[in-house]
DNA sequence: CTGTTAGCGCCTTCAG
DNA sequence: CTGAAGGCGCTAACAG
């Protein structure tokens, strides 16, 4: 039912190939100014629109890039997907995003479907790091570039975009010994076999006995990484929790989780920074909008897509491009009176 | 490089229509379970997928349906992707998302785009009008099916799904008249040319009148559907203006816009509910988690996900659906005092 | 510039 | 079950 080349190589009476080399702007084609016009104006009339499908099956190339993140309700990776699809739409390629929906079976059957859709690269924010051998390596051997975001160690083949959060935490927790604060507690998400958790959790430790917090029984709650699971978690800790043995901060894995755990605290009528203070990680654009603004460990969000879509899309890019965070102070931190 | 049927079914010593028809499934295909299990084997050890490209292309069906929606990052629409996804899912569809950034130029590319992809079915969150009649009824002529979430009045062959405010509206207006507010102002957001703005502030200025609101000098703010856009709108009009002559509640047209008018209102030094009340539209998941959480009036996502996948995939749907919204009320309405 | 031809990978039909 | 053949819509290489 829709025009194809051949009506609008027929309408404008030329010949097939003629049309196709016009309308893709070869420069091959030497066709006279007259014969283009001729041939824009039948693609035109006919409402003329290329089939992808045959395009791609003809060239090889889909100009399209995959995008697979764990939650895209999680406002930072709705945040990334923006600034990702913001850099491909200046190159003129498509963003497909894949939701695995934080859980581990759909994560592969979404890689398993990448296979079908032959992207022209994928982008991948992994929940398990399992799939970076089983599945991404042999993707990127068959020829799709591939770049995973996190930090994890180095895979040969495949682009890493890592975000080096040390510095930031340091400066954080040197911000919270300032304000007077002992004892910082922690809530992380995620599965053990998340090595980034993992790698996290030890910095965060480490920065805690850096900086002389009480760290002989470390306060740490853990979650899924929703809002939902983030507030039961901490309200479960307010519960059993009595006051004295309540950290008076808490670091968050990211800004959702720090935004859960606030809501608890509130319902549990602590007041924020007052008696409790919350740092996330993150920076998500909400977070400074919130009643109580958010202290946040930014990640460079624009300039990791730049260069995740660089490793993918470019020449000889970078194979391992490493951002350094920032911290971010707002009113979700106070001093500690007493 | 990936393997192709025909390797699979070189390696599985069977013809190239047997394997297709085995691995498609088919009924038709009287194959042993020997054969057929030569052929599962052969495409597991190739790791064989196939090519979407080339079995859409010969089917004329892709299996995917599209999604326009305005703004990604409005965690209104992030949710609305994320319950059609899980639908899709349940139907084995592939989901493709386009975010049009509120952008009407984007929109009208988009749309552009969409027939290149030749998707099966096609959901649009307009927010032009103008692209019913102009873009998704020649689309649906060309046998795409497609479905309009949206008030706006249904036109002949594209779906539609209407959330009745009404009711919700009336009840939440009643219900700040009781808490003994006088003067409720409007945020609202968009283009004059939307339609569905138009009809929402006579909805809001009809329900002024009714519950008896000083509706002499109605105070309504116009900003873009952004956090950072109604945040800039709402300070904008503390700044300049009396206190008495401020409203001491806010109706707003979507939660995104209350939390960005929350955050102007705690800047100023107004507390919430005490000094200020507000009531959003849409009840993101994020509203009830919000340290002051938010009232709002609720449109039943999944129900809007169902329906629009239906009219999308189903035999004989509905044509036009409407549901009807609910009033939440939570902590950001108080009673006045004095 | 034309017209033809081949091919992308798959599905479908039809005679054997 | 086999094998061949046609087609989906487009690109690309060829001789004229």
């Amino acid at each position: 039912m829709p025009p194809k080349l051949k009506d609008v190589a027929k309408l404008a009476g030329v010949a097939v190939n003629t049309a196709s080399s016009i309308l893709n702007g070869r420069k091959d084609s030497w066709a006279s100014v007259a014969t283009k016009d001729k041939v824009f104006a039948a693609a035109k009339k006919l409402g003329y629109t290329p089939d992808r499908l045959a395009r791609s099956l003809s060239t090889g190339k889909t100009r399209v890039v995959g995008l697979i993140v764990p939650n895209l309700s999680d406002p930072f990776f709705s945040a990334l997907a923006t600034e990702i699809g913001n850099e491909l739409i200046r190159r003129d390629y498509d963003l497909v995003i894949e939701d695995t929906r934080l859980d581990y079976q759909r994560e592969i059957l979404c890689l398993d479907q990448i296979n079908h859709w032959r992207f022209d690269g994928l982008i991948v924010v992994p929940i398990s790091l399992d799939i970076l051998n089983s599945h991404l390596v042999p993707l990127a051997k068959r020829g799709t570039a591939v770049s995973v975001l996190g930090n994890h160690p180095k895979v040969a083949s495949l682009g890493r975009i890592g975000v080096d959060l040390d510095q930031a935490i340091d400066e954080a927790f040197a911000r919270l010994a300032v304000l007077g604060h002992r004892r910082v507690g922690l809530l992380l998400h995620g599965q053990a076999r998340q090595q980034s958790k993992i790698s996290r959790v030890t910095k965060f430790e480490q920065a805690l006995y850096k900086h002389h917090f009480d760290a002989t029984k470390p306060c740490v709650v853990n979650c899924e990484s929703t809002l939902e699971s983030a507030h039961a978690a901490f309200r479960n800790l307010l519960e059993h929790t009595a006051a004295p043995d309540l950290p008076t901060a808490f670091v968050c894995m990211n800004d959702l989780l720090a935004i859960g755990a606030m809501r608890a605290a509130a319902e549990a009528g602590l007041a924020v920074p007052r008696d409790l203070s919350f740092i996330g990680v993150g920076n998500v654009p909400l977070s400074r909008f919130l009643p109580v603004s958010l202290s946040s460990i930014a990640e460079p969000l624009e300039k990791m897509a730049r260069a995740t879509v660089a490793q993918i899309l470019d020449e000889s890019p970078v194979e391992d491009v490493e951002f350094s965070a920032t911290f971010v102070e707002r009113e979700s931190i106070g001093a500690i009176n007493g």
